[in-house]
Order: C-alpha cells, then sequence, then structure tokens
DNA sequence: ACTCACTTCTGAACGCGTTCAAAAAGGGGA
DNA sequence: TCCCCTTTTTGAACGCGTTCAGAAGTGAGT
C-alpha cells in the first residue's frame, strides 16, 4: 500500500519541521525526530536519506508557501513597487517562525553539494520556483519594467532577496523589524533607481554590467 | 616554558592548515590532525577549543597574506580601477591553495556564533582587517574617490569582494578563471559607475541610499 | 631533595549523523 | 493456506567533534 508509505514520510517530516521550528536545528537530532514519530532512526534514513534531505523539505514548504502567499498579495497591485514590496514582505511572513533556525539553514544550503543550494547548477527546482515568484512580480505590473532590464530583472531582484534574506538571518531585532525597514526603505529607490535606465550615460554602464553578467556565465 | 607551548600550538596550526589545503576539510579529522602532529586529540583542544578555531587560524592568516601582497601590489598604482584590480587579484592569489576548501569554509564562517564570521558584530578584528585592505586601496588613490561616497566605498568595495569570494567558491573552472574574468571586467565598471554619482539624478538616488544604509544599522 | 602549584598532555567516553545486515510485514499467485 | 518477492523497519555499529577526570611534566621556593 503506497499510502501507508507517504503517511510515515508525511509524517516524519511534520515532526522534523515542527521541531526545527521549536527547538532548533542542532537539537532536533535524527534520534530525537525517529522517537518524536515512533519509529526506529534507521527508518527515518529509509525516508530522508540525510538530515539535510529535511532541510530541503523544509525548503520547498516555504517557498510554495511564499508563491502562494505572493500571489494572493498580488492581487490588484499594479506598479512594480507595489508588487515587490509585497512580494519580499510574504517571503519575510513565510520565513518568520523559523527565525532562529535561519543561519544553519544557510550553512547547509551554501554547500555546494547541498540539494538546496540556490547558486549551483542552473537548473534547479528550488531555484526556478523562487525565480518564478519575482517573475511574476514583475511581468505583470504596469507600467512595465524597462524594456532593456525586464528580462534579467526577476534574476536581480531575486538575487537582492537572497541578500535581504541573509540581512534576515542575522538580523536580531525583536520580529527582525529592521529587515522589514530596509524592504520598505530599498523598494522605492528601486523603484527610482529603475527609472534612471532612461539617462544615456547611465544606460551605456548598464549596457555593459549585463553583458559582463551574461559573458561570465559560459 | 611559554616557547615550547607555543611551539606546540604552531606546529599543530601548520599541520591543520596543511591538511585543509592538501585533502580538504572533511577528511581533515581532529583526530588525523592529532596524529600527524603527533599529540593527542585532547591535546589538540587543549590549544584550539574547536575545529572552527582552526579555519580561524587559517582565515587570520589568508588575511594577513592578502594585506601583505595587496600592499606590495598597490606600489605606485594611482587610479582607483588598478589599485582596486590589483586588491582583488591579490585575494584570488593568497586564496588560490584553499579553493577546494573553500565551501566549507564559508559555511563555517556564515554561522552567527562563528568567530570568524564577518557580518555579525561591528567590532570583530578579523572585519576590520579587512576592511583596512580595501581603504587603503581607497585612500591611496588619484584622482580621489568622490567627496559623498568616499567614507563608505571601503566598506561597500569590501561587500562586493564578499560576493566575489561566494563566486569565487562556486567557480569550477580550472584556476577559477571565471571569477577572474569577473574581477577584471567588473572593475572597469565599478571606476565608470562612480563618475555616473555626479549626474543630478543618480546623486539624489545615491544619497537615499546611503541615508538607508545609515538608518537600518541602528 | 622535596613540596606545591601550575601548565601541558592523555585517552576513554558521550552524543551526533550515518550505514547496513538482517528481521518483519505485505501482497499477489498457486 | 503456503510460498516468494518486494517494501518497510529495526537497532547495533562506525567515525566524527567534543569533553573531562586525571596523569605527567615543569619550575620556583625551601
Amino acid at each position: 500500500m503506497a499510502a501507508k508509505s507517504e503517511q510515515t514520510r508525511q509524517h516524519l517530516a511534520d515532526v522534523a519541521l515542527r521541531m526545527f521550528r521549536e527547538i532548533g536545528f542542532e537539537k532536533t537530532t535524527m534520534r530525537a525526530i525517529a522517537a518524536e514519530a515512533g519509529v526506529s532512526v534507521g527508518n527515518a534514513y529509509y525516508y530522508f536519506a540525510s538530515k539535510d534531505d529535511l532541510v530541503q523539505e523544509l525548503y520547498v514548504q516555504v517557498q510554495a508557501e511564499h508563491a502562494a502567499k505572493a500571489d494572493e498579495a498580488l492581487e490588484g497591485l499594479k506598479d512594480l513597487g507595489s508588487r515587490l514590496r509585497a512580494t519580499l514582505h510574504a517571503g519575510l511572513d513565510v520565513m518568520a517562525p523559523y527565525h532562529r533556525f535561519g543561519a544553519d539553514f544557510v550553512a547547509t544550503a551554501i554547500r555546494p553539494t547541498s540539494p538546496v543550494n540556490p547558486f549551483a547548477g542552473e537548473s534547479t527546482a528550488a531555484r526556478e520556483a523562487s525565480l518564478g515568484i519575482f517573475r511574476a512580480a514583475v511581468e505583470g505590473s504596469s507600467p512595465p519594467a524597462p524594456k532593456k532590464l525586464r528580462a534579467d530583472l526577476p534574476e536581480l531582484l531575486w538575487l537582492g532577496y537572497m541578500g535581504i534574506a541573509l540581512f534576515w538571518v542575522y538580523d536580531t531585532s525583536e520580529g527582525q523589524r529592521r529587515t522589514r525597514k530596509l524592504v520598505d526603505g530599498a523598494v522605492p529607490l528601486i523603484a527610482r533607481g529603475l527609472l534612471l535606465a532612461k539617462i544615456p550615460g547611465v544606460n551605456k554602464v548598464l549596457d555593459d554590467v549585463l553583458s559582463l553578467s551574461r559573458s561570465i556565465r559560459n
């Protein structure tokens, strides 16, 4: 019966994610997860090849929630600034319960071998899904983003989001208030900065930045 | 005899760093370091409270080498572009032997609790030393950097360097050729970008970026 | 030479993530 | 019902980073 198997797997994931939130990464040992879920350690490894795989499970879930929440929040928002702001705050909302876990997550994800690593390998599903959230924010906006930037903007914003997430990890202010301030302050600047792309001098440098970015990828 | 103690400590550090270079982070176990150095595991822990402390030892050494090599390379270079380029390449030169170790280093350093973390705590010695290297590159340049940016530029460049280092970690091209290309391509763009700061529209946005950056720190 | 305080060193032990041979449970065909 | 193959589950074992009680060494004072 495949259903029973899937049920065990899901139960393990649920227990693990709850423990990550409630007692943190280090205290959530594989033995503790297994005990709490009522199975043996070996059985936990039958479903998740490593502790990192459980972290990936969390990543996938957080990302799906972010996509759903952002999609909902974008309803009725037209200009890029509002849309970007809503998307970023949605991300912070979803991550919030895991703040104490953030540093361990980053340390796990940043390894080139990690399935969660957003920089390694162009074709990872995780990265594409995350990029898609920002693509949605850009594509639906009016007035539209400058033509020249439209193709690269989602990736650029996503990169900025990675930076914001890193800032968030180190943000010890209550409720990560400073990160919220950063988002609210940075979004209008980005929106205004995009308008500068039309200034000839800026436009030229921008061209070169984009062409460098492309030539580096090969 | 304090000299004998210092000698043991130094010997352990030398052995550990060599093993990091030659066989990587994971295979360099505390037991292996101790065995290779001819002491007991417990004794290694008498000198270094954790494996991370040995990573810090490496960080300090790499940074000192970077500072020395950059200082030497700056001799006679006037314009900011050349100086920045020399500084960045000096950093890559020093890191090169540790490339295979890079990912583990980043994963270690990025933890808020790590003594090596460059983002945590404003006053870490490691961060100040690293910033100093870029301050030297900016301060000695002629023509000088725009007044408005002069105070923040070293920190900004240092942040860029962190980004380049991250790129370098994931750069699997032989000799990390792509990272070299990135540096050579990005430096002139940065130099030209700085000139744009004089354009009124850009200047205004720049003001706001700087003021946001300051307001966020509190 | 002997004591005493301090530094240096040892190796067994702990809990962790992970592996694996083998046991148990399930289920389709006779 | 019994057999046989696959899926699922078990728990002991391994190597790791780290800890710690205690042994060994060192040197100044007597």
